[in-house]
DNA sequence: AATATAAATGTTATATTATAACATATATGT
DNA sequence: ACATATATGTTATAATATAACATTTATATT
């Protein structure tokens, strides 16, 4: 299977899902959305807001940057898509339908950031919690560094 | 001991043990340097960049955003300071001597943030960058959520 | 269907965060 | 004393993000 078919397939595995959750939740995914949330799927990295916006100008030259912030707004508090803090960068997730605490292996080489999730991370994160009597709402694990690929 | 002289003596302890990293690595932390590592002390919690520059125009009128941001850069590249990725704010470090791999805990209500170290940290990002053959570089790992005092 | 209401999008303007590029000053080594 | 490196000064602008208000579209109710 070539890669731009990979490609492809998960960007409509992700619509797929992202449409099902909505359906089951009383969301909205409307045309923008959808069209903000292939985008995002299109480009096999992270991306970034203004990027993402010439990318929507292309089709809605109307867009400006509301349109982009609050479509990844959405698509966030939703759990279709992630934020990368360190990066300011935005990248779609492969698995909104299980919300576990994950965890992001970004490659300094190339674009390419792997999600992970790890019963170990939200162990950490719960004994950690419990030793300052803090209560956890958001998780933010990212690990920079050099992915397998790049190592060769 | 009050706030804040318990305040003070953590902003001297930080600056003395600052002057001893910097002596001992052949860096130079010079008048600028001192005084924004103390502006960072002196608040309670995390400070943001601007807010910075502007208490630092207020001994030096001619400071600008590079001022600011050359120095914090090298308060960070030293393990002088922090920066909180997910706040785009900077905090100080209370253990610059000891290199661990450490997560922050931050509390949405006050502006308090922990830094705690953590054995299990470190093994988890090994353990998981093992996994993926991933060589990790640079750790993010910070917990927002409501602290122990705001509980109640 | 007509209307009220809520949700989403459009639009203008601006706030916030950060860096590039080049000039000058200060410290350091020879 | 001079060359070199390091730090700081300065101007300009890039990159990221949101506030505030107008308009449109969807949804619920009568």
């Amino acid at each position: 299977m070539k890669k731009s078919q990979k490609k492809l397939s998960a960007s409509l595995e992700a619509l797929k899902k992202a449409e099902q959750i909505c359906d089951s939740n009383g969301l909205k995914l409307t045309k923008l959305r959808k069209q903000v949330l292939n985008l995002i799927w299109k480009k096999s990295g992270y991306v970034k807001a203004y990027d993402l916006l010439d990318e929507l100008k292309k089709v809605d030259p109307s867009a400006k940057p509301p349109t982009i912030y609050r479509t990844l707004d959405f698509l966030m508090e939703n759990g279709l898509i992630h934020k990368i803090q360190s990066l300011n960068a935005f990248i779609g997730c492969p698995h909104p339908d299980e919300h576990n605490e994950c965890y992001f292996l970004i490659c300094d080489r190339c674009q390419m950031i792997e999600e992970c999730c790890s019963k170990k991370i939200s162990n950490v994160v719960s004994s950690t919690s419990k030793n300052s009597n803090f209560i956890p709402s958001k998780v933010t694990f990212e690990i920079a560094g050099t992915c397998q690929n790049c190592l060769n």
